[in-house]
DNA sequence: GCAATATGCTACGGTGGAGTAGCTTTGTCC
DNA sequence: GGACAAAGCTACTCCACCGTAGCATATTGC
């Protein structure tokens, strides 16, 4: 009979339920999904399988805390940078200026936007349909900007709102991900100055 | 002892692993690849586990002859629409008809490029790499295509070749999605529309 | 029709990891 | 210091599904 392993210190429930989270969060991210197991998530953590379920009822119940809480911390990064009103603002600046906040709050927080833009192997149903419907919160935000502006800037009707909603929305997703994967050659200004130089394109032929 | 089942029929090498490959990719794209076990193959397939044994010699190996069979006919589809040379064309032309012939095929073939472009839930990490790769395959051949006609047209120089291959691919994926998903409402006519109308747009302002 | 062969089927072994019962330790209060 | 409760640990059960040995059947050629 092998000497029994020391118990990990006493934490309160919150901060144990933090901890676990965090490990599981650097799992998902360094390992992929089926990486977290429970038994690799406890060890993360520095505790017993037990005592993971004693914070989480199962491995499910622990994903999907994960993503929760990741996925309010990111809509509130959102949320912050998106502005009240869009209608007397140049669409080129506003864009440059919206994309450049939203990859600086995604180099700010890798490991979470990592967990909402990037794909992934192995990531389980209710992952992958709670990150759908966190995008579809963020076309319907961006389409309702978009219906705004197009409106303003008099643009043709082949641009619907609903379009470009999806356009824009997947090309912010797409500099994401670059920023996150490749970040010494896609440096966000890139992205920045590429979309200033599009749009701004776009308005000088109206 | 209850009756034994019929033997399924005996079938040419060829056409059984066929028929094994069209089960497993029947099952990916209705249940998503957590529903692709050996047993659900096998009852799909209408034959026993051990027959399939006997084609594949394991689920990784009949997954990843799957991808590789559908990325090969995707590439096949997709080099037969893009140009070899793209300097002398109007590019707002060019990126419609493309798109057009794009989205005609995924049309054509649903469950192939369901495989390919989807994001999906369970996906093992093979198939997932596997993606990747050919996804660069075809990020490259855009840069180069890229690079040909944003000289040609004396494009900004914020345009860069990589940045614009990165987002006519995001772009190309996003519709074909849109177009699996929601056919009804995401017309490719509408895609092709307002791809000609924006890069129309610039244009006309140079 | 019979024999040989290739292919199909049944029943089974093995295992990784989800999940948990029961014992042990720690921290707090008196 | 002792009692108690909460929380931590060890050892275990269970099972879905991967993978396969050995038997059974179907087909073909003589």
């Amino acid at each position: 009979m092998s000497k029994r392993r020391a118990y990990a210190p006493r934490v309160p429930a919150e901060q144990r339920r933090t901890q676990v989270l965090d490990a599981a969060l650097h799992l998902v991210v360094t390992s992929g999904h089926q990486a977290v197991t429970m038994e690799a998530v406890a060890e993360q953590a520095g505790v017993t399988k037990p005592v993971v379920y004693g914070v989480f009822a199962s491995r499910a119940d622990l994903l999907q805390a994960l993503l929760h809480r990741e996925q309010e911390q990111a809509l509130a990064q959102l949320l912050a940078i998106l502005p009240a009103r869009v209608e007397e603002q140049d669409p080129s600046e506003l864009a440059a200026r919206v994309l450049a906040e939203f990859l600086h709050a995604v180099r700010q927080s890798p490991d979470r936007w990592h967990c909402i833009v990037m794909p992934m192997a192995d990531m389980p149903a209710q992952f992958h349909a709670a990150r759908e419907r966190a995008r579809a919160v963020t076309l319907a935000r961006a389409e309702q900007m978009a219906q705004g502006l197009l409106r303003a800037v008099g643009a043709p009707p082949e641009l619907a709102a609903d379009i470009v909603a999806h356009t824009v929305v997947s090309l912010f997703e797409m500099a994401a991900r670059l920023v996150l994967t490749d970040p010494e050659h896609f440096a966000p200004e890139r992205f920045v100055a590429a979309i200033r130089a599009a749009i701004g394109l776009s308005l000088r032929a109206r």
